[in-house]
DNA sequence: CTGAAAGCGCTTACAG
DNA sequence: CTGAAAGCGCTTACAG
């Protein structure tokens, strides 16, 4: 009956954040009653092994006997026994902890990417950290550095724009910290990379619009410090020339993969005479501003212009009209990637996954249509 | 020069999931020889003081005198020694995570929110773990004790409709985590919630409405499951009946916050005879569907049609025309709840926050006019 | 294939 | 106001 006012609201003592020392004040001892889980000695008593043999099982070591294994495996089981993973932890030097380090504009990007990193999480012993960061910022690198240092993280996941930045592997590996950098282009060895080929994508995208009969093309490209910007503007330009049309540098103006730099290249296209009959935006969010630059000025889409957008995210659908667009199965890239970091243990490394599996389609909406008639 | 050995792309023996007992196997032991970290030893050590002063300033313990602390803080500080979380969760018996666990079908709000909770735990020791759930599942409930249980958690914020569920708090409890409630209206202890007060916001689309000449306006609510369905449906509601306008249960109809079910409601609202001059929609993305609805039966926004939507997400922005909505500060509520969970320890209990900081308000964008002429 | 001892880096429970 | 001893629940480093 003492449990009340140790579970209570004040809950003193019970976090370094309240700087109680409640025995020392209070003197009374107040243990709360509630069944205890059981640890590893109790599943070792219970087994009449050591605690190291259930350990080893624990881990998954094969220098168990099978008997052995089976009667510690049972008691497990009847026990509901889950070792703790801060105690693993310590032991290890290693906390059951991965991270996402992201910098990212697309809140739909980030969403469906921590959804893919739990799925490929799902039934392992850890769990996801979130951490966002300003890339821009002069302590990014140190944030970055004693995030991973201090909570001795297991590995963490580099989605772009995070993943292209150079300097953050060398601390990875200094803090013994696995990795995996998702990126449009390989960056870095085969077995710490996922790599999602924007320049196919982009290329899709350029067949798309020539087949429509489209020859007079631009294209928004995101930021240029962007590795993905390079490469959808790259596999867009060597579809088109496949073809024998020159996308040329006026033709393609530089956005920052925000609405509001899409509704400002599309202005500056659009006014140009002759217009272009067709824009290619590095992705949807810039393919929205044109939308709306195009209704400001006048252009019917797809009748006068076709757009094509980048990412396939819920803002394709809710525009007016839906963009035609590039889909990439960001949640699928996720899975891959907390698959591939977690089994980049022990004997399993090298595991490589299907990177078709990954590839960048063309969804086509009505975003676009023919070329117009001269 | 054994570095690159250890360091290098197998790590054996550097996780649970790696099966090898590399000493056992290997035998000879190789330790990198990267500084290490300092501990709470060396800092005792160097300041000739016990390990246990120590913790106590590192717990900020009034119970150490003044010139102590300062010679301890400047070793720290010259050390750049901080404590390992891992160790402390050990110790405390507690780790250092907070969790956040949704089942939010906005990824907007949820990038948001998570955002906001990083903004109040910054300077904390704590981490946010996030955690996606499926309420609808029957092992939903279980799935959160054991989440909770195994790791420990400090506490927790649980955002709607997550945080609607009554079977979570005793769990909670029984598990010694803390948790805060985000809710459109009080449904516990206050200091244990944040009531975002939803009819304010809906009340406010009322009078907007009702100030641009609207009588005949229909409601397109959330999910009845929903608690703030309820509460938008309410205060609007009562809002128009303040001036006199009866909100027929005829003149509202169930969607389910989706994108979708706003197309569908709207359809049928439309088709009436005569047909409302306005729909206030329960959230964003419904509105966005009310505006594809009326597009296709030749309904032009906001001449013959007034919508409102609800949120302010980025949406809002980029569907045409631009929807008048109610803006609702998530990360700033977010913010709040991881405030008020890290100080809801000790003495500093009882804290409030400032319910008027909250508020949501109403944004006049161009979905919204004057009611047509009869 | 298995186990006893020591240790991971902290805090608790006392004692002074 | 301060400290020595024990302990949190695991794994490592040996030894057999």
């Amino acid at each position: 009956m003492t449990q009340d006012v140790v579970r209570g609201a004040s809950r003193a003592g019970r976090s370094p954040a309240g700087w109680t020392e409640p025995t020392e004040d209070h003197g009374a001892q107040r243990v709360s009653e509630r069944a205890r889980r059981p640890t590893i000695n109790d599943i070792a008593r219970l087994a009449r092994v050591s605690k190291k043999t259930v350990s080893r099982v624990i881990n998954r070591s094969p220098l168990v006997r099978e008997d052995t294994r089976e009667r510690i495996n049972a008691v497990i089981e009847e026990t509901g026994f889950v070792p703790d993973p801060t105690a693993r932890g310590l032991a290890f030097r290693r906390a059951f902890l991965i991270g996402m380090i992201y910098d990212n504009p697309t809140p739909q990007y980030v969403v469906n990417m921590q959804q893919g990193l739990l799925d490929g999480m799902r039934d392992s012993d850890y769990e996801l950290v979130v951490h966002p960061c300003n890339r821009a910022s002069p302590d990014f690198v140190t944030d970055v550095r004693n995030f991973v240092e201090r909570q001795k993280l297991f590995g963490v996941v580099l989605p772009p724009s995070v993943s292209e930045d150079d300097r953050l592997p060398p601390i990875l590996r200094e803090n013994d910290c696995a990795y995996i950098r998702i990126a449009s282009v390989a960056l870095d060895e085969p077995d710490v990379m996922v790599v999602t080929n924007d320049h196919v994508g982009a290329a899709a995208a350029a067949r798309h619009l020539l087949a429509l009969g489209h020859r007079r093309i631009a294209h928004i490209s995101g930021l240029m410090t962007f590795r993905s910007a390079h490469e959808r503007r790259r596999g867009f330009s060597e579809a088109l020339a496949a073809q024998g049309v020159k996308l040329t540098s006026k033709n393609v103006l530089e956005g920052a993969y925000t609405f509001e730099s899409g509704i400002e290249c599309a202005k500056v296209l659009l006014a140009r005479s002759p217009r272009p009959t067709a824009i290619f935006a590095g992705n949807d969010e810039m393919a929205a501003g044109v939308l709306v630059a195009a209704r400001q000025a006048g252009v019917s889409i797809p009748h006068d212009l076709s757009v094509v957008g980048y990412d396939d995210f819920q803002i394709a659908e809710r525009v007016w009209p839906p963009l035609t667009t590039i889909h990439t199965p960001t949640r699928e890239i996720g899975r891959i990637a907390a698959d591939q970091l977690i089994r980049s243990t022990g004997d399993a490394h090298g595991i490589r996954y299907d990177s078709q599996a990954i590839l960048p389609t063309l969804v086509v909406r009505e975003s676009s249509g023919p070329a117009p008639a001269e």
